[in-house]
DNA sequence: TATCGTTATATATTTTAAAATATAACGATA
DNA sequence: TATCGTTATATTTTAAAATATATAACGATA
C-alpha cells in the first residue's frame, strides 16, 4: 500500500514565545499540584491522612475528626488502619470503651510525621509559587 | 457540665529522630506527586492531556491517540475541546472528512505548551528526587 | 450493672465516573 | 457519486467509589 504522510507530518517547535501569551487574556493561570509518600506503588500519606491525623490529635476521636472533615467514619478508619500498618509502630492508639466510650490518641511518631509533612508542604508551596512566577513572567 | 480533658490532651512533638526510622524496615519510601496548570480552580493541563497532545502529533488523529492511551474517544475529545477553549487560539486543528476520513494536527502553540510542560516536569522530577533523598537520609 | 459514645466491621444503598454503543456529518479520493 | 475513517454528539450500560445504615464489643463511670 502507498504511504500517505499528510496527517503524519508533525508540527515542530520553532519559536519560543512567552507561554503566558498562549492563554486567553484575563484568566489567571497557576501551577498547582499534590504530594504524597508512597511505598511499593501505594500512596499512603497524602493531604487527606495528614489533616485527619491533625484533627484526631485535636479532638481525641477518629469519629469526631472524620465528621469535621465531612468524611465517613469508615474511610477515616481505613486511612488510620492503613497508616498504622505501614509504620514500624502504630501512629494512632485507639481505645474502645471507657470514659466517653473511648477515643484515639496520637503517638509521638505521628507528630513527627505531621511535622515532617508540614515542612515538605512548605517547600512544595515555594516550588509551586516559583513555577507560577515562571509561567507568568 | 464538667470538662473532661483526658482525650483532649494533645500529643506534642518532642524529639526529632530521623523520619526514615518511622517506617518498617525493608520498604522503600519515596516522595511522589502530580503537577498541573489551573485557571479559575479548574485543572486543565495535567499529565493526561500532555501525553494526548504528544500522541495526536505523532498519529495525526485524536482517535488513534486515544486508542494508544486506552482512553475513550469521548474523553480524549473532551480534553482537546476543553484545552482549545482555554487557549487564546486552538491548539488542535480537527478536520472532519477528507482523505482518510479526517484527522487532527497540532498548532505551534500546542508544541510550545508541550515543550514548556516537559521542562516543568523535569524541574518537578528534580524536586521529588531531592525530597526522597531528604526523606531517606 | 446499666449507660455512654467510640471503635471495629459488615452490608446495603447511593452517587459518581468511566466505558461502551450508536449515529450523523464531513470532504478528499477513486 | 460511493467509500472511507474521522470528528462530533447523544444515549446507554457498566464499573467504581463514596456514602449510608446497622450492629457488636469495649471499658470507665455513676
Amino acid at each position: 500500500m502507498g504511504i500517505k504522510i499528510k496527517h503524519a507530518r508533525k508540527t515542530e517547535l520553532l519559536m519560543n514565545d512567552s507561554i503566558k501569551n498562549l492563554f486567553k487574556e484575563g484568566i489567571q493561570v497557576k501551577v498547582n499540584g499534590s504530594l504524597w509518600l508512597q511505598a511499593g506503588g501505594i500512596h499512603f500519606f497524602g493531604p487527606g491522612p495528614v489533616e485527619l491525623l491533625e484533627r484526631i490529635n485535636e479532638t481525641g476521636s477518629i469519629n469526631a475528626a472524620a465528621k469535621e472533615m465531612k468524611m465517613s467514619y469508615k474511610k477515616a478508619w481505613e486511612l488510620v488502619n492503613t497508616l498504622n500498618q505501614q509504620m514500624k509502630a502504630p501512629v494512632v492508639i485507639p481505645q474502645t470503651g471507657g470514659e466517653k466510650g473511648g477515643g484515639s490518641t496520637l503517638t509521638s511518631e505521628a507528630m513527627q510525621l505531621i511535622q515532617y509533612h508540614r515542612e515538605m508542604r512548605q517547600r512544595f508551596a515555594a516550588f509551586l509559587e516559583n513555577e507560577t512566577r515562571l509561567l507568568n513572567q
